[in-house]
DNA sequence: AGACGAACTTAGGATGCGACTG
DNA sequence: CAGTCGCATCCTAAGTTCGTCT
């Protein structure tokens, strides 16, 4: 059985892929199942060292990348439609009505004003009813996509008391379902003293918030109040100096400010080779000529025509004067724009301030898809504020200064609880002015949030079902975009601790699922059979479920849904096994994706059977799409769609690689190269890959040198301990004695560090197309990677930067070292 | 049931920047 | 102290999923 599973070993371990007789869809049944499942892992402790199990995966599975190949096909060009009128207009949806209030806060007690002052009121929530805002549990009851326990509710602190049992009976679930791992001894650490760690107030402003300790909100509300500064705008376009011109047919033409700018855009790409290209030149100069004054139109009709240089070698020129600038200068830029991080970079959401992700705009430019992308070459507008629709609380609109005036200082610190405060001028004492004790509602930080003078926001709406600040509709694709919040915040966070307990979820019933699809493979009606296989691929080699997308708007790639006949081979028979199936296809990203595997037989006849009577062009599976086939998984397990097998076997495939490649006996470098070597197979199985390093040959090169010289060095330290031995011999006081200890560390240590060095080359080597970031942040469960380093005493600093730290706070404070994903 | 739109995750490349080196 | 190098961060395109409308 196990010869049937290609490259893809983790399956293999960890259950068989055999019918089992769980064929309900009941989920009920399956909470039943839970302890039993997953106790086998256990036991698969080993020492083994040797790296074949990892050799394996990437030795299989031999990929170029290769980004679109020429030639697609014609068939998929010829709808064209006009989303954009479509969606012009759309936008007046209804906001929710915001009787918000705060609540999680940590402790900090509600209040509301103390005196109605006649200063205009900062924004202070009214008196509210919690009843109504709160949602009934009936309610929430039907809510679905919550974390992964049933009956998980969002009580405000006012009432939690009385909800303690709940949360309590919550909690303990949440345990069982963690089941063979210790109750959360990290909980308990972090937590004492704190009664249940939520109560108490951040008396410690440098202490992280832990949201993961808090309960979440199941009434699909993302939150209760939130206020930003809007976004930041890209800066309005310089003229260039009068002397650097387009020359036309060998004649300089000064340009108007709105041409000029979108010469500019191509000047600067100039030495991109995708201004060579057909496609990008002509959607430029169709996009260009569109903002020409009709006289600059008349003039200037062939690209072919237009001389670029001198505006290129002034950006250049500039791009130099940059660098070379003085320190204080740089550091003058560097503190503007943290300025503008700390003004723009944060906003208040549920009493916390939280870092957004990408507050500014998307500065105008020439667009650059990926692969074989028809827009390329376009002009991706300069964004306005009319174009912008702000989403915030209603409660937090901004105190304006009267006209004319301005405040001293508008101030973003959520530690302190007043609403203003000036200096009065006889004791020169700080005055404040601040909450009523009595109030339930604690204010958070205010920010004046308006338009840049002379504009308006084409929308302010206080939508609390969305997560995103600000969005805007782009013109290349008609596509939305947003301005969200950072990883490190909670609601990204929450999300992603979500998507991982449902990868958790599938585990559990992965055997049965699997069994089923074998079975279907055998069903009498086509598109079961199209769905089971498809479904198995999705599995088996991590496929992307594959949308249709519109032809013609976009690059020619597919996944898994939407593959087409010309993207597979079958071969009866090849290099000595039986039943291949060759894929070559360009995925997400126009990354090529190409894997010849092993199927089994029945995979191999139903594969031949979808074939027949097909064009190259035509779609393989013909009657799926990924709607379909979303649905039949949600009837399998909650929550399950088909990028959860993708997180799914990521995440098992690196607690599996871990296991068998980490020797316990290994140096700290040694484990990292085995972790490194996990990463990197759970990289090859989901494709990722990245361009080799250009200066990749180079940097091998230096390694080596210094691999070199510090073989050199230890072999020169080695003959001065021989010799420094010898004296001792001879000597035999404590001065010589001590010289022999002295130069037997001189040889440990360089022994250590040449270890390290030829480690390091190891793994620069392998990873030399392989991009380990991908997976790292996106589909391993990080849990995994904490028990891991708290196992074998890794620091974790060692496996995740600053950055990573600050995503996966969450399972870094959660996570034992008995972690079982 | 299919089209469409919105929201959110996933992705590789470009750019920035700090540490190290010569 | 300039130049190099490698990693971190930024950027934004390109996916998936889900809800709504027809």
């Amino acid at each position: 059985m196990s010869g049937d599973h290609g490259h893809h070993d983790s399956q293999i371990d960890s259950g068989s892929w055999v019918n089992d007789s769980h064929k309900h869809k009941d989920k009920h049944k399956d909470k039943e199942r839970k302890h039993k499942d997953h106790k086998k892992d256990k036991e698969r402790e080993k020492s083994k060292c040797s790296n074949s199990e990892y050799k394996n995966l990437s030795e299989k599975k031999h990929k170029d990348k290769v980004k679109h190949k020429d030639g697609s096909l014609e068939r998929h060009k010829d709808k064209h439609r006009d989303k954009e009128k479509r969606r012009e207009d759309k936008s007046k949806s209804s906001s929710v009505d915001g009787k918000l209030k705060k609540e999680k806060e940590n402790g900090f007690a509600r209040w509301e004003l103390s005196d109605p002052v006649t200063v205009e009121p900062p924004r202070i929530k009214s008196e509210l009813d919690d009843d109504d805002f709160y949602p009934s549990p009936k309610h929430e009851k039907s809510l679905k996509r919550e974390h992964d326990n049933d009956d998980y509710e969002f009580k405000p602190k006012k009432i939690k008391i009385e909800n303690e049992k709940k949360a309590k009976k919550r909690r303990q679930e949440e345990d069982e379902e963690e089941d063979i791992k210790p109750k959360k001894k990290t909980r308990d650490r972090k937590g004492a003293g704190e009664g249940d760690g939520k109560k108490k107030a951040k008396k410690d402003p440098e202490e992280k918030w832990k949201w993961w300790e808090e309960e979440r909100y199941t009434d699909g509300s993302k939150w209760r109040f939130l206020e930003h500064k809007g976004p930041v705008f890209a800066p309005p376009y310089d003229r260039l100096p009068s002397n650097v011109k387009l020359y036309y047919d060998g004649k300089p033409i000064k340009l108007g400010a709105q041409a000029e700018e979108v010469a500019t855009f191509f000047a600067k790409m100039l030495d991109h080779e995708y201004t060579t290209k057909d496609i990008f030149r002509k959607n430029f100069f169709k996009d260009w000529r569109k903002e020409m004054t009709s006289e600059e139109k008349s003039k200037i009709s062939d690209l072919n025509k237009c001389d670029f240089t001198d505006m290129s070698e002034y950006f250049k020129t500039q791009s130099e004067a940059k660098k070379q600038m003085t320190k204080e200068e740089k550091l003058k830029i560097k503190g503007e724009n943290e300025r503008i991080l700390q003004e723009y970079g944060f906003c208040v959401m549920d009493n916390h301030k939280e870092r957004i992700g990408n507050f500014r705009i998307e500065p105008p430019g020439l667009f650059r898809g990926r692969g074989d992308h028809p827009k390329m070459g376009m002009l991706k507008r300069r964004v306005r504020p009319e174009d912008i629709i702000i989403n915030c609380s209603k409660d937090s609109t901004h105190p304006k200064a009267p006209p004319g005036t301005r405040w001293k200082e508008v101030r973003h610190d959520n530690k302190v609880t007043w609403l203003v405060s000036w200096t009065e001028n006889i004791q020169g004492s700080i005055k404040y002015i601040m909450l009523n004790p009595s109030s339930r509602i604690k204010v958070s930080s205010t920010a004046p949030l308006h338009a840049p003078p002379g504009t308006r926001w084409k929308e302010v709406r206080h939508d609390n079902k969305v997560t995103w600040l600000v969005s805007w509709t782009e013109n290349i694709q008609g596509s939305i975009k947003y301005i969200m919040l950072n990883p490190s915040s909670r609601i990204k966070g929450e999300k992603d601790w979500q998507k991982y307990e449902t990868a958790r979820r599938l585990k559990k019933c992965v055997d049965r699922l699997r069994g089923q699809y074998r079975d279907d493979w055998k069903s009498k009606e086509m598109r079961i059979r199209q769905r089971a296989v498809a479904l198995y691929f999705i599995d088996k080699l991590a496929l992307r479920a594959g949308n249709e997308k519109e032809e013609g708007e976009t690059a020619d790639t597919v996944g898994c849904c939407s593959l087409r006949v010309e993207h597979i081979r079958l071969y009866h028979e090849i290099d000595g096994q039986e039943f291949v199936v060759e894929f070559d296809f360009l995925g997400k990203d126009s990354i090529r994706y190409y894997n010849k595997i092993p199927v089994e037989k029945r995979v191999f006849k139903n594969l031949q059977l979808f074939l027949e009577n097909k064009q190259p062009e035509d779609d393989l599976f013909d009657r799926l799409n990924t709607s379909i086939l979303n649905k039949h998984l949600q009837e399998l397990m909650d929550g399950l769609t088909a990028k959860v097998f993708r997180t799914y076997n990521a995440s098992i495939t690196l607690q599996q690689q871990l296991k068998e490649l980490t020797c316990p006996d290994d140096n700290i470098p040694a484990k990292i190269l085995s972790y490194n070597r996990a990463n990197r197979a759970v990289a090859i199985l989901c494709n990722h890959q990245r361009a080799p390093p250009k200066t990749f040959e180079k940097s091998m090169q230096n390694l080596q040198t210094k691999i070199d010289a510090k073989k050199d060095q230890l072999f020169e330290a080695r003959r001065e301990l021989k010799s420094a031995k010898a004296d001792a011999k001879v000597r035999r006081d404590e001065k010589a004695k001590k010289a022999v200890e002295m130069k037997k560390k001189a040889v440990e240590r360089a022994e250590e560090q040449l270890m390290k060095l030829e480690v390091q080359a190891t793994d620069r080597e392998e990873n030399k197309q392989i991009a380990l970031g991908t997976s790292k942040l996106n589909y391993l469960d990080p849990r995994i990677s904490v028990a891991w380093c708290k196992k074998w005493n890794v620091a974790i600093e060692k496996i995740y930067n600053k950055t990573q730290r600050e995503k996966f706070a969450w399972a870094i404070d959660m996570a034992d070292d008995d972690f079982e994903f």
